[in-house]
DNA sequence: CGTGGAGTTGACGTACGTCAATAACGGTGG
DNA sequence: CCACCGTTATTGACGTACGTCAACTCCACG
């Protein structure tokens, strides 16, 4: 079969993003493509997708939109351990466990492919460099988590928040949704809080520090970062744990 | 071939680790128990056996013995991200990566089988099982730094460390590391402190309280836990994200 | 005009960190 | 066996980066 323009655009995020963990077959990427064609779905704004402990019976791979995933503790304290970004998956994390450990909730209205449990290990079954993709974008959500540890355990306020604008924004360059020094920021600060471990009026505190510092820009939902290597400096953020740039 | 008794009772956490995740086939258990005696080494505590930056060449299982990951800033400061315990491999989860992203240090004398990446991709190649089990593993690990995030971000001292120290314990458990309501705690209050974000003080201070509520004994290197529950509720665990229990 | 969510600000409290001293411990060599 | 030493654990005094509470503003949307 062949895929219309408006199609391959729609899909190309995914394809791009699992090519640079580990280069496709073009019969893969063509399966691929078909079969998330074949399970598009969307959701809207703030919504849950899956929540702790619901059985995992389908990956999802986000086509556009932002995603976070959280925990809760009993009494409603709240922390966003991870964003997910177009281009990557939601579940495939945890497609050979039996239940999820966390939730995932949309952030923005969402374009997603809903690939069933059965197709997809049909789909990882027939080659073996998706899989590795697959596997691979787990290490590399691996390391970003490990990141975030020492983030929350060791950074203080102001580094917290500065790395976590240079990881979004490192994250979002290789699917091309940054435009110049700026990308869109579509979350309130109150995610941004439970994503850095801080109070939301801290966060608001700290936001207005960077300002000040003239390091970024905060407006309208869009972010822009100055001077991203004085940003990086603040932030003692040293990208090599996302893994952008692979040596083969 | 056949293997000693001597053998069979060294390489049994691992075994018994992969089998709990995956079911492994007769074959593929010889043959990774072949490899792994073939690689076998010792490591004395304290030492380094990989780090951040290093390029990934082989992968680690852990016979006997503690270790831990661990991520420093420039300035010195340390985040231990997550610990290794017998039956766990070290670094399964960076073989499709090229360097590592974190250190890893031995905390006690350390028995571990190494197994040189070409020889690893085979084992793996030749039996889907035994890749499942290893990428089982890497998504459990996901899990547990997904915990991790949230002891960091959202609890208090007393819940943190009350929650460590149940991870450690329910970790243990399964290889056989337990016996009663204690095990062995092999480390420093420094390296407590690095694992929880505290201070050495603030964490020697909260060990205290926790000694003074009744709800643990700590020393001589050893943990009794009085009341498992009691301490559970002190520290909000809930164990179902390290997937002790799988359904199939 | 309301209403509610998001952002912002001030006042104040506190859980943590830092610094520094001391005590307990474990190993080493005499 | 003891003297010595470095590491680890503990304690007190004090500082501070953060949290909490509460008010107020500013929109966006009815």
């Amino acid at each position: 079969m062949s895929l219309s323009i408006a199609d391959r655009s729609l899909l190309e995020p995914a394809a791009r993003r699992l090519n640079a963990l580990r280069p496709l077959s073009a019969e893969a990427r063509a399966a691929l493509d078909y079969a998330m064609l074949e399970g598009l779905q969307r959701a809207g704004s703030g919504e849950d997708l899956i929540s702790e402990g619901d059985p995992v019976d389908s990956v999802r791979v986000v086509l556009s939109g932002w995603l976070c995933r959280y925990k809760t503790l009993e009494d409603g304290r709240r922390q966003i351990v991870n964003f997910i970004f177009p281009g990557e998956s939601c579940d495939a994390h945890a497609y050979l466990l039996a239940v999820m450990d966390h939730s995932i909730a949309t952030l923005t209205p969402v374009v997603y492919a809903e690939i069933k449990r059965a197709r997809f290990e049909s789909l990882i079954a027939g080659d073996r460099s998706l899989a590795e993709a697959f596997w691979c974008e787990s290490l590399v959500n691996n390391a970003i988590q490990r990141e975030w540890a020492i983030n929350l355990g060791r950074r203080v306020a102001l580094e917290r928040v500065a790395h976590l604008f240079c990881e979004i924004f490192e994250r979002l360059r290789p699917v091309g949704m940054i435009e110049g020094n700026s990308c869109i920021m579509p979350v309130t600060q109150m995610d941004l809080a439970d994503a850095t471990g801080l109070s939301v009026v801290h966060l608001n505190r700290t936001v207005q520090e960077l300002r000040a510092s003239g390091l970024i820009v905060l407006r309208e939902r869009t972010l822009t970062i100055n001077d991203l290597d004085a940003l990086k400096d603040a932030a003692l953020f040293s990208p090599s744990y996302l893994q952008l740039y692979r040596s083969g």
